[in-house]
DNA sequence: GCCTCATGTTGATCTGTGTCAAAGCTGACA
DNA sequence: TGTCAGCTTTGACACAGATCAACATGAGGC
Protein backbone atom coordinates (compact mmCIF):
# COMPACT_ATOMS: atom_id res chain seq x y z
CA UNK A 1 0.00 0.00 0.00
CA UNK A 2 1.34 3.11 -1.14
CA UNK A 3 1.47 6.34 0.32
CA UNK A 4 -1.20 7.37 -2.38
CA UNK A 5 -3.51 4.67 -2.34
CA UNK A 6 -4.11 5.86 1.37
CA UNK A 7 -7.31 6.03 2.24
CA UNK A 8 -9.11 9.49 3.53
CA UNK A 9 -12.64 8.16 4.97
CA UNK A 10 -14.14 10.70 6.21
CA UNK A 11 -15.63 10.32 9.81
CA UNK A 12 -18.12 12.58 12.19
CA UNK A 13 -16.70 11.13 15.91
CA UNK A 14 -12.94 11.23 15.91
CA UNK A 15 -12.03 9.61 19.47
CA UNK A 16 -8.76 11.69 19.22
CA UNK A 17 -10.14 15.04 19.80
CA UNK A 18 -10.47 15.25 23.45
CA UNK A 19 -7.42 14.34 24.18
CA UNK A 20 -5.00 16.18 21.82
CA UNK A 21 -7.06 19.29 20.01
CA UNK A 22 -9.51 19.70 23.32
CA UNK A 23 -7.46 18.72 25.95
CA UNK A 24 -8.62 21.77 27.95
CA UNK A 25 -11.71 22.80 26.66
CA UNK A 26 -15.32 21.69 26.95
CA UNK A 27 -16.57 18.06 25.45
CA UNK A 28 -18.16 18.78 22.00
CA UNK A 29 -16.33 21.60 20.27
CA UNK A 30 -15.22 19.95 17.35
CA UNK A 31 -18.60 18.65 16.37
CA UNK A 32 -20.11 21.40 15.14
CA UNK A 33 -17.33 22.09 12.45
CA UNK A 34 -18.60 19.07 10.72
CA UNK A 35 -16.89 18.13 7.64
CA UNK A 36 -13.40 18.92 8.42
CA UNK A 37 -12.29 15.52 10.24
CA UNK A 38 -11.13 12.39 8.55
CA UNK A 39 -9.37 8.65 9.38
CA UNK A 40 -6.01 7.87 7.94
CA UNK A 41 -4.76 4.53 8.17
CA UNK A 42 -1.21 3.21 7.68
CA UNK A 43 0.60 -0.02 7.55
CA UNK A 44 3.68 -0.40 10.30
CA UNK A 45 6.44 0.45 8.32
CA UNK A 46 4.89 3.01 5.98
CA UNK A 47 5.72 6.25 5.44
CA UNK A 48 3.46 8.84 6.82
CA UNK A 49 5.27 11.47 5.19
CA UNK A 50 8.53 10.99 3.43
CA UNK A 51 11.28 13.60 3.65
CA UNK A 52 10.96 16.40 0.62
CA UNK A 53 6.98 15.20 0.18
CA UNK A 54 4.67 18.11 0.06
CA UNK A 55 3.36 17.70 3.79
CA UNK A 56 -0.04 19.13 2.52
CA UNK A 57 -2.03 18.27 6.30
CA UNK A 58 -2.13 18.34 9.75
CA UNK A 59 -2.31 14.77 11.36
CA UNK A 60 -3.56 13.85 15.07
CA UNK A 61 -2.24 10.35 15.95
CA UNK A 62 -5.50 8.06 17.35
CA UNK A 63 -3.63 5.38 17.16
CA UNK A 64 0.40 3.65 16.96
CA UNK A 65 3.22 5.29 17.07
CA UNK A 66 5.20 6.69 14.17
CA UNK A 67 8.78 7.74 14.82
CA UNK A 68 10.42 10.95 12.96
CA UNK A 69 14.01 10.49 11.56
CA UNK A 70 17.02 12.22 9.46
CA UNK A 71 19.18 10.72 7.02
CA UNK A 72 22.10 11.97 5.50
CA UNK A 73 23.13 10.57 1.56
CA UNK A 74 25.71 7.85 3.27
CA UNK A 75 23.16 6.24 5.67
CA UNK A 76 23.74 7.72 8.97
CA UNK A 77 20.37 8.44 10.83
CA UNK A 78 19.20 10.06 13.56
CA UNK A 79 15.61 9.75 15.13
CA UNK A 80 14.57 13.42 16.03
CA UNK A 81 11.11 12.73 17.57
CA UNK A 82 8.40 9.59 18.18
CA UNK A 83 4.72 10.19 17.67
CA UNK A 84 1.94 9.03 20.07
CA UNK A 85 -1.40 8.84 20.33
CA UNK A 86 -2.97 12.32 20.49
CA UNK A 87 0.58 13.84 19.24
CA UNK A 88 0.63 15.85 16.17
CA UNK A 89 2.77 16.34 13.04
CA UNK A 90 2.00 18.40 9.56
CA UNK A 91 2.71 21.68 8.39
CA UNK A 92 -0.02 22.51 5.67
CA UNK A 93 1.53 24.63 2.87
CA UNK A 94 4.90 24.08 3.63
CA UNK A 95 6.79 22.59 0.72
CA UNK A 96 8.44 19.68 1.72
CA UNK A 97 8.67 17.95 4.85
CA UNK A 98 12.30 18.75 7.39
CA UNK A 99 12.21 14.63 8.25
CA UNK A 100 10.88 11.43 7.32
CA UNK A 101 7.93 10.30 9.11
CA UNK A 102 7.63 6.27 9.65
CA UNK A 103 4.80 4.49 11.09
CA UNK A 104 6.08 1.85 13.24
CA UNK A 105 3.33 0.04 14.28
CA UNK A 106 -0.24 0.11 12.43
CA UNK A 107 -0.97 3.56 12.95
CA UNK A 108 -4.59 5.56 12.87
CA UNK A 109 -4.37 9.26 12.30
CA UNK A 110 -6.81 11.75 12.22
CA UNK A 111 -6.07 14.08 9.47
CA UNK A 112 -7.26 17.89 8.27
CA UNK A 113 -6.50 19.49 4.82
CA UNK A 114 -4.80 23.27 4.89
CA UNK A 115 -8.30 24.96 4.28
CA UNK A 116 -10.24 22.93 6.93
CA UNK A 117 -7.32 23.36 9.62
CA UNK A 118 -6.96 27.41 9.15
CA UNK A 119 -10.84 27.42 9.58
CA UNK A 120 -9.94 25.81 12.66
CA UNK A 121 -7.65 27.73 13.87
CA UNK A 122 -9.68 30.83 13.37
CA UNK A 123 -12.71 29.95 14.27
CA UNK A 124 -11.78 27.83 17.80
CA UNK A 125 -8.97 30.24 19.38
CA UNK A 126 -8.59 27.62 22.61
CA UNK A 127 -7.62 24.96 20.09
CA UNK A 128 -4.81 27.33 18.26
CA UNK A 129 -3.92 28.28 21.75
CA UNK A 130 -3.40 24.38 22.37
CA UNK A 131 -1.86 23.68 19.35
CA UNK A 132 0.59 26.57 21.04
CA UNK A 133 0.64 24.97 23.75
CA UNK A 134 1.82 21.16 22.55
CA UNK A 135 4.39 22.23 19.79
CA UNK A 136 6.00 24.15 22.61
CA UNK A 137 6.08 21.04 24.74
CA UNK A 138 7.57 19.20 21.69
CA UNK A 139 10.52 22.22 21.48
CA UNK A 140 11.47 21.96 25.22
CA UNK A 141 11.57 18.20 25.03
CA UNK A 142 13.97 18.29 21.91
CA UNK A 143 15.83 20.81 23.63
CA UNK A 144 16.43 18.42 26.55
CA UNK A 145 17.51 15.94 23.88
CA UNK A 146 19.97 18.10 22.48
CA UNK A 147 21.89 17.97 25.74
CA UNK A 148 21.86 14.42 25.73
CA UNK A 149 23.38 14.25 22.62
CA UNK A 150 26.09 16.69 23.19
CA UNK A 151 27.48 16.21 25.98
CA UNK A 152 26.54 12.90 27.57
CA UNK A 153 28.73 9.78 27.96
CA UNK A 154 27.41 6.61 25.92
CA UNK A 155 25.91 5.36 29.62
CA UNK A 156 24.41 7.99 30.93
CA UNK A 157 22.72 8.45 27.68
CA UNK A 158 21.07 4.79 27.79
CA UNK A 159 20.12 5.72 31.63
CA UNK A 160 18.56 9.04 30.22
CA UNK A 161 16.54 6.97 27.40
CA UNK A 162 15.45 4.49 30.14
CA UNK A 163 14.59 6.35 32.89
CA UNK A 164 12.19 8.83 30.20
CA UNK A 165 10.83 5.68 28.76
CA UNK A 166 10.26 4.10 32.47
CA UNK A 167 8.35 7.86 32.80
CA UNK A 168 6.42 7.72 30.17
CA UNK A 169 5.36 3.93 29.32
CA UNK A 170 1.59 3.79 29.92
CA UNK A 171 2.16 -0.44 29.95
CA UNK A 172 4.82 -0.10 33.14
CA UNK A 173 4.04 -2.23 36.55
CA UNK A 174 5.66 -0.86 39.89
CA UNK A 175 6.11 -2.72 42.85
CA UNK A 176 3.80 -1.31 45.90
CA UNK A 177 6.24 -2.31 48.15
CA UNK A 178 9.90 -1.97 46.55
CA UNK A 179 9.31 0.50 44.11
CA UNK A 180 10.87 -1.44 41.60
CA UNK A 181 9.44 -0.70 38.00
CA UNK A 182 9.46 -2.87 35.23
CA UNK A 183 8.32 -2.06 31.63
CA UNK A 184 9.25 -3.56 28.00
CA UNK A 185 11.36 -1.82 25.69
CA UNK A 186 9.56 -1.35 22.75
CA UNK A 187 12.75 -0.35 20.60
CA UNK A 188 15.68 -3.22 18.79
CA UNK A 189 19.17 -1.87 19.89
CA UNK A 190 19.11 0.03 16.26
CA UNK A 191 16.18 2.24 17.28
CA UNK A 192 18.10 2.66 20.51
CA UNK A 193 21.35 3.96 18.82
CA UNK A 194 19.68 6.11 16.53
CA UNK A 195 17.74 7.87 19.33
CA UNK A 196 20.74 8.51 21.16
CA UNK A 197 23.76 9.20 17.89
CA UNK A 198 25.83 5.64 19.17
CA UNK A 199 26.13 2.41 17.50
CA UNK A 200 23.81 -0.75 18.12
CA UNK A 201 27.28 -2.25 19.67
CA UNK A 202 27.79 0.59 22.39
CA UNK A 203 23.94 0.67 23.23
CA UNK A 204 24.56 -3.33 23.92
CA UNK A 205 27.55 -2.91 25.99
CA UNK A 206 26.46 -0.34 28.06
CA UNK A 207 23.10 -2.26 28.77
CA UNK A 208 25.33 -5.20 29.88
CA UNK A 209 27.06 -2.66 31.58
CA UNK A 210 24.20 -1.00 33.79
CA UNK A 211 23.10 -4.63 33.90
CA UNK A 212 26.05 -5.75 35.48
CA UNK A 213 26.30 -2.97 38.49
CA UNK A 214 22.68 -3.28 39.38
CA UNK A 215 21.09 -0.48 37.46
CA UNK A 216 18.74 -2.84 35.89
CA UNK A 217 17.82 -6.58 35.73
CA UNK A 218 16.90 -7.91 32.30
CA UNK A 219 14.30 -11.06 31.81
CA UNK A 220 15.32 -11.95 27.96
CA UNK A 221 16.29 -9.19 25.84
CA UNK A 222 13.78 -6.29 25.97
CA UNK A 223 12.14 -6.43 29.48
CA UNK A 224 14.00 -4.25 31.74
CA UNK A 225 13.06 -3.75 35.66
CA UNK A 226 14.50 -0.80 37.55
CA UNK A 227 15.10 -2.18 41.41
CA UNK A 228 15.67 1.72 42.39
CA UNK A 229 15.10 4.98 39.72
CA UNK A 230 17.01 7.16 42.04
CA UNK A 231 19.48 5.42 41.07
CA UNK A 232 19.18 4.78 37.38
CA UNK A 233 18.34 8.98 37.21
CA UNK A 234 21.65 9.32 39.12
CA UNK A 235 23.32 7.63 36.54
CA UNK A 236 21.32 9.33 33.63
CA UNK A 237 23.64 12.72 35.06
CA UNK A 238 20.57 14.61 35.76
CA UNK A 239 18.11 16.00 33.02
CA UNK A 240 14.94 13.17 33.05
CA UNK A 241 12.38 15.57 34.19
CA UNK A 242 10.52 15.92 31.56
CA UNK A 243 11.56 14.71 28.20
CA UNK A 244 11.54 13.11 24.75
CA UNK A 245 8.67 11.29 24.60
CA UNK A 246 6.75 13.86 25.93
CA UNK B 1 21.01 45.05 37.79
CA UNK B 2 18.97 41.86 39.04
CA UNK B 3 16.22 40.14 37.42
CA UNK B 4 13.50 41.78 40.13
CA UNK B 5 15.03 45.34 39.35
CA UNK B 6 14.01 45.44 35.46
CA UNK B 7 12.23 48.00 34.47
CA UNK B 8 9.22 47.29 33.17
CA UNK B 9 7.80 49.77 30.71
CA UNK B 10 4.78 50.50 29.26
CA UNK B 11 4.96 51.04 25.53
CA UNK B 12 2.66 52.58 22.84
CA UNK B 13 4.31 51.93 19.53
CA UNK B 14 6.66 48.33 19.88
CA UNK B 15 8.90 48.29 16.69
CA UNK B 16 9.30 44.87 16.42
CA UNK B 17 5.80 43.96 15.94
CA UNK B 18 5.20 43.59 12.47
CA UNK B 19 8.59 41.70 11.92
CA UNK B 20 7.52 39.21 14.91
CA UNK B 21 3.88 38.92 15.67
CA UNK B 22 2.25 41.04 13.10
CA UNK B 23 4.95 38.94 10.02
CA UNK B 24 1.73 38.52 7.88
CA UNK B 25 -0.71 40.41 8.97
CA UNK B 26 -2.22 43.94 8.41
CA UNK B 27 -0.09 46.85 9.76
CA UNK B 28 -1.71 47.95 13.03
CA UNK B 29 -3.12 45.23 14.73
CA UNK B 30 -1.36 45.20 17.88
CA UNK B 31 -2.16 49.75 18.30
CA UNK B 32 -6.22 48.67 19.31
CA UNK B 33 -5.38 46.68 22.03
CA UNK B 34 -3.84 49.05 24.74
CA UNK B 35 -2.22 48.77 27.69
CA UNK B 36 -0.78 45.17 26.99
CA UNK B 37 2.74 46.30 25.47
CA UNK B 38 5.73 46.38 27.71
CA UNK B 39 9.49 46.77 26.97
CA UNK B 40 12.34 45.22 29.11
CA UNK B 41 15.90 46.24 28.85
CA UNK B 42 18.78 43.94 29.92
CA UNK B 43 22.45 44.12 29.94
CA UNK B 44 24.87 41.64 28.33
CA UNK B 45 25.70 38.96 30.35
CA UNK B 46 22.31 39.01 32.39
CA UNK B 47 19.94 36.61 33.18
CA UNK B 48 16.10 36.61 31.54
CA UNK B 49 15.31 34.07 32.58
CA UNK B 50 17.59 31.73 35.10
CA UNK B 51 16.34 27.38 35.04
CA UNK B 52 13.87 26.96 37.57
CA UNK B 53 12.64 30.87 37.65
CA UNK B 54 8.91 31.13 37.04
CA UNK B 55 8.72 32.30 33.46
CA UNK B 56 6.04 34.49 33.65
CA UNK B 57 5.72 36.22 30.62
CA UNK B 58 6.15 36.07 26.90
CA UNK B 59 8.87 38.30 25.52
CA UNK B 60 9.70 39.24 21.38
CA UNK B 61 13.36 40.29 21.20
CA UNK B 62 13.22 43.70 19.91
CA UNK B 63 17.33 44.09 19.74
CA UNK B 64 20.17 42.43 20.97
CA UNK B 65 20.80 38.58 20.92
CA UNK B 66 19.84 35.99 23.60
CA UNK B 67 21.32 32.35 24.22
CA UNK B 68 19.07 29.43 25.25
CA UNK B 69 21.36 26.88 27.58
CA UNK B 70 21.35 23.95 29.43
CA UNK B 71 23.61 22.84 32.38
CA UNK B 72 24.89 19.71 34.14
CA UNK B 73 25.92 19.67 37.80
CA UNK B 74 29.08 19.36 36.60
CA UNK B 75 29.04 22.45 34.31
CA UNK B 76 28.82 20.55 31.14
CA UNK B 77 27.11 22.94 29.12
CA UNK B 78 24.90 22.83 26.09
CA UNK B 79 23.87 25.72 23.95
CA UNK B 80 19.81 24.73 23.11
CA UNK B 81 18.67 28.20 20.86
CA UNK B 82 19.48 31.29 19.92
CA UNK B 83 17.34 34.18 20.04
CA UNK B 84 17.71 36.98 17.84
CA UNK B 85 15.58 40.22 16.89
CA UNK B 86 11.62 38.79 16.23
CA UNK B 87 12.62 35.31 18.00
CA UNK B 88 10.07 34.60 20.70
CA UNK B 89 10.95 33.09 24.65
CA UNK B 90 8.19 32.31 27.52
CA UNK B 91 5.79 30.16 28.42
CA UNK B 92 3.42 31.81 30.98
CA UNK B 93 1.92 29.94 33.42
CA UNK B 94 4.67 27.16 33.44
CA UNK B 95 6.63 26.55 36.44
CA UNK B 96 10.11 26.63 35.63
CA UNK B 97 11.98 27.47 32.72
CA UNK B 98 13.35 24.48 31.04
CA UNK B 99 16.65 26.34 30.19
CA UNK B 100 18.50 29.29 31.00
CA UNK B 101 18.47 32.33 28.80
CA UNK B 102 20.70 34.64 28.79
CA UNK B 103 21.42 38.25 27.30
CA UNK B 104 24.69 37.71 25.45
CA UNK B 105 24.04 41.11 23.94
CA UNK B 106 22.39 44.11 25.71
CA UNK B 107 18.83 43.60 24.68
CA UNK B 108 16.02 44.40 24.84
CA UNK B 109 12.52 42.97 24.78
CA UNK B 110 8.94 43.34 24.03
CA UNK B 111 6.75 41.73 26.69
CA UNK B 112 3.16 40.21 27.51
CA UNK B 113 2.58 39.03 30.61
CA UNK B 114 0.30 36.22 31.34
CA UNK B 115 -3.11 37.90 31.11
CA UNK B 116 -2.71 39.96 28.53
CA UNK B 117 -1.15 37.36 26.46
CA UNK B 118 -4.02 35.53 26.56
CA UNK B 119 -6.57 37.89 25.65
CA UNK B 120 -4.04 38.71 22.61
CA UNK B 121 -4.72 35.23 21.44
CA UNK B 122 -7.94 34.93 21.84
CA UNK B 123 -8.91 38.19 20.33
CA UNK B 124 -6.10 37.90 17.31
CA UNK B 125 -6.53 34.50 15.62
CA UNK B 126 -3.97 35.41 12.88
CA UNK B 127 -1.30 36.04 15.15
CA UNK B 128 -2.07 32.68 17.41
CA UNK B 129 -1.54 31.19 14.22
CA UNK B 130 1.31 33.12 12.92
CA UNK B 131 3.35 32.01 16.72
CA UNK B 132 2.28 28.65 16.20
CA UNK B 133 4.08 28.75 12.98
CA UNK B 134 6.89 30.43 14.46
CA UNK B 135 7.25 27.82 16.99
CA UNK B 136 7.24 25.02 14.35
CA UNK B 137 10.18 26.58 12.64
CA UNK B 138 11.84 26.01 16.18
CA UNK B 139 10.87 22.78 16.13
CA UNK B 140 12.28 22.31 12.92
CA UNK B 141 15.52 23.83 13.69
CA UNK B 142 15.97 22.05 16.84
CA UNK B 143 15.26 18.87 15.11
CA UNK B 144 17.48 19.73 12.38
CA UNK B 145 20.04 20.36 14.89
CA UNK B 146 20.10 17.32 16.62
CA UNK B 147 21.09 15.54 13.25
CA UNK B 148 24.32 17.46 13.64
CA UNK B 149 24.73 17.20 16.98
CA UNK B 150 24.32 13.24 17.27
CA UNK B 151 25.72 12.29 13.80
CA UNK B 152 28.27 14.68 12.50
CA UNK B 153 32.35 14.85 13.20
CA UNK B 154 33.69 17.55 13.77
CA UNK B 155 34.93 18.47 10.90
CA UNK B 156 30.98 18.49 9.66
CA UNK B 157 29.92 20.41 12.89
CA UNK B 158 32.28 22.85 12.12
CA UNK B 159 31.55 23.61 8.65
CA UNK B 160 27.44 23.17 9.37
CA UNK B 161 28.08 26.04 11.74
CA UNK B 162 29.63 28.51 9.36
CA UNK B 163 27.57 27.42 6.77
CA UNK B 164 23.90 28.43 8.96
CA UNK B 165 26.02 31.41 10.27
CA UNK B 166 26.58 32.23 6.23
CA UNK B 167 23.31 31.68 5.38
CA UNK B 168 21.91 33.47 8.70
CA UNK B 169 23.85 36.64 9.03
CA UNK B 170 22.40 39.86 8.00
CA UNK B 171 25.81 41.54 8.63
CA UNK B 172 27.38 39.28 5.92
CA UNK B 173 29.18 40.44 2.49
CA UNK B 174 29.09 38.74 -0.82
CA UNK B 175 31.58 39.36 -3.75
CA UNK B 176 29.38 39.58 -6.79
CA UNK B 177 32.24 38.34 -8.90
CA UNK B 178 33.70 35.29 -7.37
CA UNK B 179 30.24 34.82 -5.11
CA UNK B 180 32.41 34.32 -1.95
CA UNK B 181 30.99 35.72 0.83
CA UNK B 182 32.22 37.11 4.20
CA UNK B 183 31.44 37.70 7.84
CA UNK B 184 32.06 38.48 11.42
CA UNK B 185 31.94 35.27 13.56
CA UNK B 186 30.28 36.87 16.75
CA UNK B 187 30.91 33.33 18.62
CA UNK B 188 34.11 32.56 20.60
CA UNK B 189 35.85 29.07 20.31
CA UNK B 190 34.17 27.87 23.19
CA UNK B 191 30.34 29.18 22.30
CA UNK B 192 30.90 27.68 18.91
CA UNK B 193 31.94 24.19 21.01
CA UNK B 194 28.61 24.70 23.12
CA UNK B 195 26.92 24.71 19.85
CA UNK B 196 28.30 21.75 18.54
CA UNK B 197 29.05 19.74 21.64
CA UNK B 198 32.73 20.15 21.26
CA UNK B 199 35.23 21.24 23.36
CA UNK B 200 37.16 24.52 22.34
CA UNK B 201 40.34 22.55 21.64
CA UNK B 202 38.91 20.91 18.99
CA UNK B 203 36.90 23.53 17.56
CA UNK B 204 39.90 25.25 16.63
CA UNK B 205 41.71 22.54 15.56
CA UNK B 206 39.26 21.98 12.81
CA UNK B 207 39.23 25.75 12.20
CA UNK B 208 42.50 25.12 11.02
CA UNK B 209 42.22 22.74 9.48
CA UNK B 210 39.06 23.93 6.75
CA UNK B 211 41.42 26.85 6.75
CA UNK B 212 44.19 24.89 5.46
CA UNK B 213 42.27 23.01 3.06
CA UNK B 214 40.98 26.21 1.78
CA UNK B 215 37.10 25.72 2.49
CA UNK B 216 37.46 28.82 4.59
CA UNK B 217 40.28 32.30 4.40
CA UNK B 218 40.58 33.96 7.68
CA UNK B 219 41.85 37.31 8.25
CA UNK B 220 42.11 37.94 12.57
CA UNK B 221 40.58 34.92 14.25
CA UNK B 222 37.40 36.05 13.63
CA UNK B 223 36.64 37.33 10.44
CA UNK B 224 35.45 34.24 7.84
CA UNK B 225 36.03 33.93 4.28
CA UNK B 226 34.08 31.33 2.65
CA UNK B 227 35.12 31.32 -1.24
CA UNK B 228 32.79 28.86 -2.23
CA UNK B 229 29.54 27.68 -0.55
CA UNK B 230 29.13 24.97 -2.05
CA UNK B 231 32.53 23.36 -0.87
CA UNK B 232 31.37 24.29 2.50
CA UNK B 233 27.98 23.03 2.47
CA UNK B 234 29.73 20.01 0.88
CA UNK B 235 31.79 19.27 4.32
CA UNK B 236 28.95 19.85 6.41
CA UNK B 237 27.82 16.38 4.94
CA UNK B 238 24.36 18.35 3.62
CA UNK B 239 21.83 19.28 6.04
CA UNK B 240 22.35 22.77 5.75
CA UNK B 241 19.50 24.38 3.92
CA UNK B 242 17.43 25.49 7.30
CA UNK B 243 19.08 25.28 10.43
CA UNK B 244 19.57 26.31 13.77
CA UNK B 245 19.67 29.98 13.62
CA UNK B 246 16.61 30.09 11.75
C1' DG C 1 55.84 51.43 26.99
C1' DC C 2 54.58 47.30 30.04
C1' DC C 3 51.52 44.30 32.41
C1' DT C 4 47.37 41.52 32.69
C1' DC C 5 43.75 38.82 31.29
C1' DA C 6 40.83 36.74 28.00
C1' DT C 7 41.00 34.34 23.86
C1' DG C 8 43.09 31.33 20.63
C1' DT C 9 46.60 27.85 18.85
C1' DT C 10 49.28 23.81 18.91
C1' DG C 11 51.44 19.54 20.76
C1' DA C 12 51.53 15.05 23.38
C1' DT C 13 48.98 11.67 25.25
C1' DC C 14 44.85 9.17 26.83
C1' DT C 15 40.37 7.12 26.36
C1' DG C 16 35.63 6.33 24.89
C1' DT C 17 33.36 4.92 21.17
C1' DG C 18 33.39 3.25 16.44
C1' DT C 19 34.58 -0.53 13.33
C1' DC C 20 35.07 -5.13 11.94
C1' DA C 21 34.36 -9.80 12.90
C1' DA C 22 32.59 -13.96 15.01
C1' DA C 23 29.37 -16.36 17.53
C1' DG C 24 24.98 -16.93 20.54
C1' DC C 25 20.02 -16.69 20.94
C1' DT C 26 15.19 -16.85 19.59
C1' DG C 27 11.20 -17.33 16.94
C1' DA C 28 9.23 -18.40 12.36
C1' DC C 29 8.59 -21.55 9.06
C1' DA C 30 9.28 -25.66 6.11
C1' DT D 1 12.89 -31.48 13.71
C1' DG D 2 16.10 -28.64 11.37
C1' DT D 3 17.15 -24.38 9.24
C1' DC D 4 17.21 -19.70 8.57
C1' DA D 5 17.02 -14.81 9.46
C1' DG D 6 16.98 -11.16 12.51
C1' DC D 7 18.51 -9.50 16.72
C1' DT D 8 21.97 -9.38 20.31
C1' DT D 9 26.31 -10.04 22.62
C1' DT D 10 31.18 -10.03 22.93
C1' DG D 11 36.05 -9.46 21.57
C1' DA D 12 40.08 -7.16 19.30
C1' DC D 13 41.63 -3.22 17.47
C1' DA D 14 41.66 1.59 15.49
C1' DC D 15 40.87 6.25 15.70
C1' DA D 16 38.41 10.73 16.65
C1' DG D 17 38.11 13.73 19.97
C1' DA D 18 39.02 14.77 25.02
C1' DT D 19 42.37 16.09 28.26
C1' DC D 20 46.37 18.31 29.97
C1' DA D 21 49.83 21.55 29.15
C1' DA D 22 52.52 25.18 27.08
C1' DC D 23 52.69 29.09 24.47
C1' DA D 24 50.88 32.98 21.18
C1' DT D 25 48.09 36.95 20.32
C1' DG D 26 45.66 41.08 21.13
C1' DA D 27 42.97 44.59 23.70
C1' DG D 28 42.64 47.47 27.76
C1' DG D 29 44.46 49.81 31.72
C1' DC D 30 48.14 52.00 34.14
Amino acid sequence: MTLAEVQTIHCGDCPIRHRAVCARCDADELEELDGIKYYRSYEAGQPVVWSGDQMNFVGSVVSGIATLTQTMEDGRTQMVGLLLPSDFVGRPGREGAAYDVVATTDLVMCCFRKKPFEDLMAKTPHIAHRLLEMTLDELDAAREWMLVLGRKTAREKIASLLSIIARRDASLTKDPTSGAVSFDLKLTREAMADYLGLTLETVSRQISALKKSGVIVLEGKRHVTVPDMRRLIEEAGDDSDGGFWG
